[in-house]
DNA sequence: CACACCCTTGCAACCGATTGCAAACCCGAC
DNA sequence: GTCGGGTTTGCAATCGGTTGCAAGGGTGTG
């Protein structure tokens, strides 16, 4: 079916290894065969095989891109964002949809079958044991949205999820909010758990302060909307901060069932800063977390381990903003 | 660093070719050697090389998934099962993000480069052409929520555009709206032109029907948004289709900033029944389009291309129904 | 016990590329 | 015209597998 070196070389007359040389970077080849190579080449429509050469190279330029997260719209835009950086630099996602597993053991397998050269685990969802397997079975790996404490053998991109958790506390502190609730992601979510540790660590300092907790069962819509719905019924707090923009609308839609207004009746702020919560009708005061840089970041560190994969592993860490809008009272 | 065949072989004390024919489904193998491998592979964590292997047999079970819909929600849906069933089939998905792009010569390039067994064109702003420009490259496609009608030379799956805008037309009417408008996606997509031509198609047999169109410039929340105020500055029709659910919430929340109610001053209706528009906050009617199964059976036509490549095309066009919820007025 | 037959096995060629090495070439200088 | 230098080129081995073919081994039958 497809057009193979030989016959480029054949219909060039010259060599195979002259036909490789014309499709290497930096190969030495006089202009005259190069050119006698490229007519050929493109008479006969031949575009090298990738994964042939990869058997020599030992190179794919496939990337595995690794989720648990398809539920959350903050990804779409993570995909994007990832899909077309890697594609700028010439590489290629291979994606693995993890939602109904929780093992490494076969994306791990699947990967090096494929020979990915590196692999990205983007979720804050899985623990760091999980992006280790990778690293552990030779595939260079970053964990983005990761824990970047513990895990000092893989690199990690992400934020200070504890820094954000201080910052929703003293955000609504601030604001003169005295009872004050953290309804976070799923509590084997490490990012979950950091962020309520910085909240609680804040609140300690202000003693005027009451709090209140409880994690949601997922990074989902239905899964905040149902907290914040036990929340009420139970008799809630001044103000929230929601683990996750999602989990925020959520319980927006709660607030909304029981007639209260956010920022008037409740406070919520929630962290991401994703598209949907600019929107007229979300408007969302939330902490925005730099999705941009921290994919950007995560595949500059996939090209370094490409030329270096026995990095010494590193954290990128990205500040956090809070981004105002409507969702908390105004500072007094 | 990895595992080859050749080590097991010399390790199992056996030939390279009883180790290939150990891991090939149905190959000769006695239950001797293939314990002998068996325990080798184990211990040496032996998995073999997909890629090496696709030289020889040709089959890379690499499917490409082409799409330029990373900002509509509704494909978070779309990317969480195609990449599923792709997976339950021992299919790995690479993902071409089309964004900046509408030419199909890279994507093709560099699928073909790849030995992709198969792609997925995942659109419905792609021209039929897009997709037949893989089947001219000899790379088996489907054309997931593409036209039908004029494409006859790749596989189409999806519904009756056509169709669904009459069905549209329909439901306006008989709920009494008598100033009815059509809020498409954009013109060059052919979703959009076929809504609009059977939302026209309908109305014409209508004699008492006002009918208004525009076409926003994406399927996008803010340019249905936009849109929509457009049409309010103008003064309004009693009731809209819009061309899809992120159009259609892009369109409440312009109602929504003239204070009006959806359902009661003006009426909506969506088309796909994506997650969101399940949401109380949004509670939208609109017109459900199968997902699910729409992507089930591209991912069959893919398998029944990967056994017959020259397989005749075809297209597989499910039904739609309205799924009422809050944004149109009652049937009386 | 001999023979025929089928199942296993290893050899070696091949898939489509890359690359070290040595031979061939080109050019200018002497 | 010859020589020395660097550049270009082709050969052949290699990457990690698969597979047609023929030889080897085992079994059952007469």
């Amino acid at each position: 079916m497809s057009v193979t070196l030989k016959e480029v070389a054949a219909l060039a007359g010259v060599s195979r290894s002259a036909v490789s040389r014309t499709f290497t970077e930096g190969a030495s080849v006089s202009p005259k065969t190069r050119s006698k190579v490229e007519k050929a080449a493109a008479e006969l429509g031949y575009s090298p095989n990738a994964l042939a050469s990869s058997l020599t190279t030992g190179r794919t330029k496939l990337i595995g891109l690794i989720s648990n997260n398809f539920h959350n719209p903050i990804f779409l835009e993570v995909f994007d964002q990832f899909t077309r950086a890697l594609q700028e630099r010439g590489l290629r996602p291979l994606i693995v949809n993890l939602t109904d597993e929780t093992e490494p053991t076969n994306s791990v397998r699947m990967l090096r079958q494929y020979s990915v050269d590196a692999a990205i685990v983007a979720s804050s969802t899985l623990p760091p044991s999980f992006a280790k397997a990778f690293h552990d079975a030779g595939v260079p790996v970053v964990h983005t949205f990761g824990r970047s404490a513990t895990s000092p053998e893989v690199h990690v991109v992400g934020i200070d999820n504890v820094e954000c958790g201080r910052m929703a506390a003293r955000e609504l502190s601030s604001r003169g909010y005295r009872r004050i609730g953290y309804l976070g992601g799923p509590k084997d979510a490490t990012s979950a758990m950091d962020r309520y540790r910085g909240f609680m660590e804040e609140v300690e300092k202000h003693p005027e302060l009451e709090v209140t907790h409880c994690f949601a069962g997922a990074y989902s819509f239905e899964a905040g909307r149902e907290e914040m719905l036990q929340q009420l019924a139970e008799g809630p707090a001044e103000g929230y901060f929601c683990g996750d923009d999602i989990l925020s609308i959520g319980a927006l839609s709660a607030l909304s069932d029981h007639g209260l207004k956010p920022g008037k009746d409740i406070g919520i702020i929630g962290l991401n800063d994703m598209e949907m919560s600019r929107w007229e009708s979300v408007n969302l005061t939330t902490i925005h977390q730099p999705i941009k840089q921290i994919i950007t970041a995560s595949v500059d560190l996939v090209e370094e381990m490409l030329k270096d994969p026995e990095r010494y592993p590193e954290a990128r860490i990205f500040p956090c903003r809070v981004i105002e809008r409507g969702t908390l009272r105004p500072r007094p």
